[in-house]
DNA sequence: TTGACTATGTATAACGT
DNA sequence: TACGTTATACATAGTCA
């Protein structure tokens, strides 16, 4: 029994709040469906219970619905984060430039590897033999370069050891013995030292 | 005054279906809000008229309304073409992938053409040399087999062309005059015929 | 269109169970 | 918590202005 007119102001009561949630929410999408039945309209409700839980009512289909309202607005309803079309198409772009790239880049390389040439002139196979041996060139004098260094530091390894040994023979007062013979009369070390295997060991 | 119970189902006159449609639009969004305001609910609701005209309610900002039901759903209510998160983040990792070509790509043609050599070990600086010199080798191959196939077509347009000259000498019924002298001696037309400029022309 | 009027149907607040 | 009941308040169909 009604006792007189209710107050529009939020019920404090929780449980009985919670009933007239439950009881109005209905009501609520009755008179939705009514209405849209009635004079053929499109209707959807979305309510949020204080706790959070979500009840809907669509007279067809919800999310058509809100894509309508969506387009009649002309707003997105998207997360802060959503990339836009523009975005995308500037990734789309980039992809683009990057797949020539690599084309171009394996195409050069391929015809730096002595392949895919069926198709070249005489002139561009004149470029890249130039090129080629322009490039070996370099790497074998890098080669060259590393060898050298190579036997450098082996050479001054040697001669400290060399000079390590004398300092010692000096201290202990005596003839040096016991070292490997034949280790005075060469002074070139360079011949005593190789890349590649041993020639042999006295 | 009301004569009874109405039927739930389309109004046919129109305007009646307009009056009826304004009224309990007006009540709906009445009892949307009171709902919103008695029981401390976020309530939405949206309309169109059979003419396509929207009318909304909602108790607090529709848009925040309509976004926190996308969340909670978990869907996007965005026009057909626009990207999702996940399709660009696919892009994005297309992107990665591409980009890793492109510098693999690069550093290979850097050794290729013998640069960027600085931190090579000796054993890659051989395989690059081994690769560039078969690389070399290959290239070399297709010019020469260039070469001889421009000679071969030039020996036998030569050769036509002597036909050709035979046949008309014969046919004149006289013996070969105001031709190239020393035409006949050289059997080897190979001779004749170079890459390059011509010798000269008698 | 829009707003009133009013008889009547409906929704629902306050209770029970 | 959820469902009946019921007295009332509210909504609204039909009508007129």
């Amino acid at each position: 029994m009604v006792r007189g007119k209710i107050q529009i102001k939020k019920i404090e009561n929780t449980t009985s709040r919670q009933v007239t949630f439950s009881k109005r929410r209905s009501g609520l999408f009755k008179k939705a469906h009514e209405l849209s039945v009635l004079c053929d309209a499109q209707v959807a409700a979305i309510i949020f219970s204080q706790k959070g839980r979500l009840y809907d009512f669509a007279s067809s289909d919800i999310q058509k619905t809100i894509k309508r309202y969506a387009e009649y607005k002309g707003e997105y309803f998207v997360a802060e984060s959503h990339p836009t079309e523009q975005y995308v198409q500037g990734l789309k772009k980039e992809m683009v430039t990057m797949v020539e790239k690599i084309e171009m880049l394996e195409v050069h390389n391929q015809k730096l590897m002595g392949r895919s040439l069926a198709f070249c002139s005489l002139k561009e196979l004149q470029e890249i033999a130039t090129q080629i041996e322009k490039s070996l060139h370099i790497v074998r004098s890098r080669k060259a370069k590393l060898y050298e260094d190579e036997v450098e530091k082996l050479k001054a390894k040697e001669r400290e050891l060399k000079d390590e040994r004398v300092r010692l023979s000096g201290r202990v007062g005596e003839e040096p013995s016991g070292m490997p013979s034949g280790s005075k009369e060469k002074e070139d070390v360079e011949t005593d030292l190789s890349i590649g295997f041993p020639k042999s060991r006295s």
